[in-house]
RNA sequence: GUCCAGAUAGUGUAGGGGACUAUCAUGGGGCCCUGUCGAGGCCCCGACCCGGGUCCGAAUCCCGGUCUGGACGCCA
């Protein structure tokens, strides 16, 4: 069952009335008072709720003057009720309009308010963020926040789909275990502790409890100093963990995901993405691979824009991702496609290496061509193996303990992946800034709100 | 972390030694207006990031600070 709002304060949203249906019917909406038009003997309140706006007609000669009074004392963005007739008018935005019978100011909104939500002045992103409950209140931002409330119920209706378990695992370590990225530091009682990188440890240790198939969609944190566009300081992972599986069936498994994501937002998200002005193409299915040397190749024979040729065991750099997925995206028309095959040295030491090609592993990573969304892997599941990758990244094995004994009491073969949820959203939707993907995005700068 | 750019009413901007009593829009206040939908018309209100310096004179030039945006690095 759904659970309803009070009557006296809400028998529908804007966005659910239907001019023809609803003609004539007493309704009653609440929200807030988007614009106030007086035009002397006619005044238009638009009201604003999640779903929309509804206009509001107020006729002089016909209503109660304390009526009208109201609304001209009203002050934009206040919290107000209305109750009145539904009115199909060709005239009015939507179809119709409200004849109101009473209107009540449930709170008044100070002013000046910090930023206007009409779209008729911008707001630079940091003035938007420092008020982001008013920034939420445009309809573009509410449009993003619906979408990526259908993406994650998608990802939720694909993995159980498919059989796997949502897990919760916990974000608070006690050692900086996995390597490759500066941790937050917090205190734990009288001990250290760090706030997780990543459930990939939970995740594999999963697999030898058993579980087979698992996701997580949560926080993660990463402690870097980077300034940009597409970096949080708190990101939502979405993470799986599947066993008796190799990279090529989780690669299968996550391209099949995304365009499940795609379809589900095209079929469910109609209004938001107009909103938005997008219309998304529903990537192809399989989605290119490229090898790590293959990239190369490309990189040092056809792109010529990159000066410095580049070697096995290179980073691929900003630039020359860009630039390879612009040349992706010229050549095969879309913007998805897996870089497969690194060098084992460049990813963790989970990484499974190649049995006859050691220096290459099992590896992949999932790309838009504007940034990378996901990487993933086949896993070692050898206990010694495991051990000696540690010990060649440089890493103390008796750090892992917690970690590597279920490695010696059966643990099945196992593949996996994270994806970069805000990522996901902020390519899917054209968004200029990751944090615009976030309700409270944490960066270098930013700790409120 | 490196490099580049920037900070002017509540918001977004113009102005780069004197004409600045600082532009425009939006907003707020007032008046007029019965079909607006970025309503319109008239009047009013509201700002040069902080600290030093140069100069007869600084929003404007110089130095330091703080904050912000972007690119790169690192990373997802």
């Amino acid at each position: 069952m759904i659970i309803m709002s009070l009557k006296a304060l809400r028998t529908h949203f804007t966005g659910e009335i239907n001019p023809e249906a609803d003609n004539g019917q007493t309704v009653t909406l609440s929200g807030w008072a988007h614009e106030i038009r007086d035009l002397g003997g006619i005044t238009f309140l638009v009201l604003r709720d999640r779903t929309g706006r509804a206009q509001v007609t107020i006729l002089k000669k016909k209503v109660d003057p304390e009526l009208l009074e109201t609304v001209k004392r009203m002050s934009r963005e206040s919290v107000i009720t209305v109750t009145g007739t539904i009115k199909a008018e060709p005239k009015a935005p939507n179809g119709y309009e409200l004849m109101p019978e009473s209107i009540t100011v449930v709170t008044v909104a100070e002013s000046p308010l910090p930023m206007d939500t009409t779209g008729k002045v911008d707001a630079e992103l940091d003035t938007r963020l420092d008020n982001r409950f008013m920034d939420l209140r445009r309809e573009e931002q509410t449009a993003v926040f619906v979408i990526r409330d259908t993406v994650q119920a998608a990802i939720r209706d694909f993995f159980r789909e498919n059989k796997f378990v949502e897990t919760t695992t916990s974000k608070i370590v006690a050692a900086a275990t996995e390597g490759g990225t500066d941790l937050f530091p917090i205190s734990y009682f009288d001990r250290e502790a760090f706030l997780n990188q990543s459930p990939q440890l939970f995740k594999q240790m999963l697999m030898s409890a058993g579980l087979d198939r698992v996701y997580e969609i949560g926080p993660i944190f990463r402690a870097e100093e980077h300034d940009t566009r597409k970096h949080l300081n708190e990101a939502t992972s979405i993470d799986i963990e599947m066993s008796f599986a190799d990279h090529e069936d989780v690669m299968e498994l996550l391209e099949n995901m995304i365009v499940y994501i795609y379809e589900q937002v095209v079929e469910k998200c109609q209004k938001s993405l107009a909103v938005l002005e997008k219309e998304l193409q529903i990537p192809k299915l399989p989605f290119n691979k490229y090898t790590y040397e293959q990239v190369l190749d490309i990189i040092n024979n056809e792109i010529p824009e990159i000066e410095d040729k580049m070697q096995f065991g290179d980073d691929i750099g900003t630039q020359a991702e860009h630039l390879f997925g612009e040349y992706v995206f010229n050549k095969t028309g879309e913007s998805h496609y897996f870089i497969i095959d690194w060098p084992t040295e460049t990813k963790p030491f989970y990484a499974m290496p190649y049995e006859d090609r050691p220096e290459i592993s099992k590896s992949f990573d999932m790309m838009h061509r504007m940034m990378e969304l996901s990487s993933g892997a086949q896993r070692i599941h050898q206990y010694d193996l495991l051990v000696e990758r540690i010990e060649a990244k440089g890493l103390n094995p008796d750090g892992f303990d917690f970690y590597l004994k279920p490695f010696r009491f059966g643990m099945p073969p196992h593949a996996g992946f994270g994806v970069g949820a805000e990522r996901l959203i902020m390519t899917m939707l054209e968004l200029d800034n990751i944090r615009e993907a976030v309700l409270f995005p944490r960066d270098r700068k930013r700790l409120s709100p």
